[in-house]
DNA sequence: GTCTATAACTGGATAGAC
DNA sequence: GTCTATCCAGTTATAGAC
């Protein structure tokens, strides 16, 4: 069960002269350790991941990796953690961004992109390191039982502030209508940031999962005809709830 | 790397009598592992859970699974095949039948709707085992590398035929469109398989992931308008690719 | 068919030397 | 900080009794 504890940070720079080559190097142990993780961690998940791999990829010893992250899910959590601070912080700014160039005239379509922007660039142009992150972040949003910890944080508050600005271009949208048509919006991303292949083969290579380019106008043009279709009431449709 | 060989069924039900009592009984016992491992690799996935575990709450000795299903291997496939053939047959047959009925005026809403209600279906009526298979299925659809043996021979067909009919309600739509719009429908489609509990927590209850009722309307008129959006050529649009 | 017993190995973790 | 050596619980899998 990931997720569970935090992240054990030791001694680790403890600023002694200004910058003493051995926390310098220390540090580059330390990410080159989180570097390897995460690629394992991407391709295998959690459980399929064991340290001892880890650790004989990094060049060092297991006894290291306990040092630095304490246990297994420390390092997991350490993994999660570097790169959760700065997309979600990202894509805060590019919202709060958006909103205060739109002024008046805020756009769904703008909303949308600025949610979507940040997370399509680090996937086109991050390399493997963003890569491999996202597919992480893709397994634990299908992982049962998941807002804990780091999801909760980091990540929801992102979400309520998109679903808050879609509310001001949507103005008389349902609540429950808003969230559900952001679930489909959600499962289009993670599928995205998966970048399995699925669609490359299934396309017989017409299309390709990593293809920024092809994708991103594709996305927002779905999303935004379908939070309009779900959350604009039309007379004509059914009142189920 | 779950998928790589394929299920032993052995000796079980080699036409005795009629109706061996003793292969009824095996046949029983049969299910009730293929049930419990559904359950455990719903929640832990394929590394995250063991044949001890499962031999455990099945309430029989390792030996029996290895017996049945040759090895842990063999067990995976077997739950994963159980349901694979009856959810797509059914698809396929409903993709048919409304094909049939609608005859010359095809609808993108009805083929949609064939698509998912199958599927809908069963996570609505069909209790925890098609729940559990389900949230297996959303994890491995989640899992780079994934696309040979039982993900190719079952479910590439379905969404095949699924592509082929929306070609026909519209004609002039680009391949390459329609594949990117099937991409945006199947990730919704695996978030909501998973039934994770997560809108139920970022809506703070207003939905239930678990809910078919809410969801389903959405879902569908969801992605009828963005696929209209993105494979209907709109003059004023962009022609990126 | 089902279970006992056990082989053969891999997992995460730690104490302690350097 | 980093590695050696080691612990031991837990893993899949199998041979063989009943």
């Amino acid at each position: 069960m990931p997720g569970a504890k935090s992240a054990a940070r030791p001694a680790a720079r403890q600023a002694k002269p200004l910058v003493s080559k051995r926390a310098e190097q220390s540090e580059r142990t330390r990410a080159r350790i989180l570097d390897v993780a995460e690629d394992l961690l991407g391709q295998h998940g959690f459980y399929g991941t064991t340290i001892r791999q880890v650790a004989q990829l990094a060049d060092v010893d297991t006894a290291l990796l306990h040092y630095y992250f304490d246990s297994k899910q420390g390092l997991f959590d350490a993994v999660f953690l570097r790169r959760a601070t700065i997309i979600n912080s990202e894509r805060l700014d590019a919202l709060n961004k958006y909103e205060k160039k739109a002024g008046g005239n805020i756009a769904l379509e703008g909303v949308i992109e600025a949610f979507l922007d940040p997370v399509l660039e680090w996937i086109a142009k991050g390399g493997k390191g963003w890569r491999n992150y996202f597919a992480i972040l893709a397994q634990v949003n299908a992982t049962p039982n998941w807002g804990t910890g780091v999801m909760v944080k980091y990540f929801d508050p992102v979400i309520h502030r998109l679903i808050g600005l879609v509310q001001k271009t949507l103005p008389d949208a349902d609540p429950v209508d808003l969230y559900w048509a952001y679930h489909n919006l959600s499962g289009a991303l993670t599928l995205t940031l998966g970048t399995t292949g699925r669609i490359d083969r299934l396309s017989n290579g017409l299309c390709r999962s990593d293809d920024v380019e092809a994708l991103r106008p594709r996305m927002i043009v779905y999303a935004v005809a379908g939070f309009r279709a779900v959350c604009v009431p039309q007379p004509k449709k059914r009142k189920t709830r």
